[in-house]
DNA sequence: ACCCGATAGCCTCACGCCGACGAGAAGGCG
DNA sequence: CGCCTTCTCGTCGGCGTGAGGCTATCGGGT
């Protein structure tokens, strides 16, 4: 009466702006199938468990950070991969999960797989349909950004504008007026809490440094697209 | 080494706007558990079936409709549900689906089991998780009409701009300005291709006949809140 | 000490989209 | 023929955004 039975699993996709560009967190594997391939971490589902507790504890497993509920980070799910032959072994169901953090260490390799941040575009040739996943989850950060103040979730608990800005062009991999994006975060109600401090030791003037807010939606959204009105086909 | 096994089930979250009002399709169940309550459709993935092919399918076995691909019509997948306990046959992992079709009339009750489209804001009190999952289809179906142009797809092949708009209104239970609408949709390019022809029979102007175009995203998105600038908190 | 480049932050202007609304077009109905 | 209804086009003002000028305030070089 019932399906057929399959494994479940959850794989990550771990977003991070290093260096002012977009990297994700790999793992390389360390047995079959697929072994010596990067892939992204996972893991199976326990009993009792629901998929997010899975995701939350494969997150803090593999970057050390309790990022679930607190101020920064982010961790949603993206969606279902149970492509019949995605996984050599049998029928695995896998749940990828997105994850915004701030720009964090490597982790260690102590007793683990080598695991380690790498920039988005270099990446490919990843192991089982790791590659779809990791395009859905870099697509849905891209789409997020626009309307949701998500991207404070790859900032430190206090960051100023322009590292906010340099989310954003990581991100999209654009250019975006400093003047006009200022303007634009700072008018946003519940966006950005300004705090007393300022920041020291920089090039210029120096910044103001900010919290998140507790707004999580932009209205309007930002666009990340020169709108241009030309009739495009009909 | 692996972790537990799951049966695995789509569940559909079929909608349309009839009568002005949002519907969602439902089937009345025949057996344990939840026998006789309202569920979403659904059933198991077979082998060698990919989760979108077990929601076309269960979405033409339910309808007699294939939506897939054709101009009209939407399916998309929604997320995974597979918190321990949400069937107390055992561990399911269900993948709820999204569906959005124009006005068709209710299934035939012939052999299968009762099968009906009803309001969405009557329903409640559904069998398994469903009422989460239909929650979280109507969310999504809100949001998407926001930057998408996947209203038409509540739509015949051929129908009027007051056609379209008595979707969003009844979707997002507001009321639009129709003389607003007709500017932002006939503006948006590709969103609507007229037709030669015109309604007659009604009780005003005979309206244009559109199609639905090759646009699927909608720049700048149509809002549905009155955008209140004014400052809030802080 | 001084200048210069770089960054942060504020301000102005122009243009386009949108909400509010008027008015004409084109049919049905009594 | 009036009258109502609905469709369709136009107008006006407000707001948000792109573009860009300008000042404040630092580090660093001469």
């Amino acid at each position: 009466m019932r399906g057929n039975l399959f494994a479940v699993a959850v794989d990550l996709v771990v977003l991070t702006v290093r260096h002012d560009q977009l990297h994700v967190l790999l793992v390389r594997r360390g047995e079959r199938p697929y072994e010596s391939h990067w892939a992204l971490p996972g893991g199976f589902v326990r009993a009792d468990e629901d998929l997010g507790d899975t995701a939350a504890r494969e997150l803090a497993a593999q970057t050390g950070t309790a990022t679930q509920g607190a101020v920064q980070g982010h961790l949603e799910q993206l969606g279902g991969y149970a492509a019949p032959g995605r996984d050599p072994r049998g029928r695995v169901l896998s749940m990828g999960y997105l994850a915004l953090l701030p720009d964090i260490p490597d982790p260690e390799t102590t007793n683990g797989p080598t695991a380690a941040f790498l920039p988005v575009e270099d990446v490919y040739g990843l192991a089982f349909d790791h590659d779809v996943i990791l395009a859905d989850g870099v697509e849905r950060a891209r789409a997020k950004l626009e309307y949701t103040t998500l991207a404070a979730a790859f900032c430190p608990p206090e960051f100023t504008v322009t590292d906010l800005r340099r989310v954003y062009e990581a991100v999209w991999r654009t250019e975006i007026d400093p003047r006009n994006f200022q303007r634009k975060v700072t008018s946003t109600p519940g966006f950005l809490i300004p705090t007393a401090t300022r920041v020291t030791g920089g090039r210029g003037r120096p910044p103001q440094l900010f919290r998140r807010g507790p707004a999580t939606a932009l209205h309007p959204p930002m666009l990340r697209e020169p709108v241009s009105m030309a009739h495009a086909t009909t």
